[in-house]
DNA sequence: AATACCCACAACCGCCAAGAG
DNA sequence: CCTCTTGGCGGTTGTGGGTAT
């Protein structure tokens, strides 16, 4: 059995924010800036965790953020540095300006992971894998009819 | 129209590194 | 050194809204 999670102890709020939670959270760090994550929530008068305020304001609330929809130029640089660095989102986070590293994260494996996968290309190692490819994406040939029965089943 | 199914995303959890004492 | 606290990270999932049956 594992320790409680934090937000149990006192009976905090867990999930969704609302409008309101995030007002406060915003008017607070506004006036006071995000200095202690743990002590913030008391103030601000949030019935929550410390973590979960921080969460909410890298990932949602942070003026910085641009949100909506990732353009291909930014889908291409996350591919490439994802070939170089694996599944360090928050590196690759910081060279993306204005997307989150849980963002950049959701959006990998949402997308751009099955779309690879769709491609024959191995999202972990960039490899071609033609395991991996789709029935239909497949060339009619026999040499390849070969190939596959190999790397599938060898 | 009703229900089942799917999928994207916000938010959670556990773990660990860094820093203080 | 060691221990404790805190913040940050990456993996994972619950949920709600959209789509298929």
């Amino acid at each position: 059995m594992g320790r409680a999670p934090c937000c149990e102890k006192n009976g905090l709020k867990k999930g969704p924010w609302t409008p309101e939670e995030d007002q406060k959270l915003i008017d607070y760090i506004h006036k006071n800036g995000c200095g202690n994550w743990r002590t913030l929530p008391k103030n601000a008068g949030l019935q929550r965790c410390g973590k979960s305020c921080r969460l909410r304001w890298a990932n949602y609330l942070r003026p910085d953020i641009k949100r909506g929809k990732f353009s291909s130029q930014e889908e291409e640089t996350i591919i490439q540095l994802h070939r170089i660095l694996g599944n360090k989102w928050s590196t690759i986070a910081a060279r993306i300006p204005g997307r989150t590293d849980n963002e950049i994260k959701n959006y990998w494996n949402t997308h751009i992971r099955k779309k690879l996968v769709r491609m024959g290309i191995d999202p972990v190692t960039h490899r071609p894998r033609f395991d991996l490819l789709e029935i239909s994406e497949i060339p009619n040939s026999s040499v390849t009819n070969e190939f596959l029965k190999v790397s599938a089943f060898g």
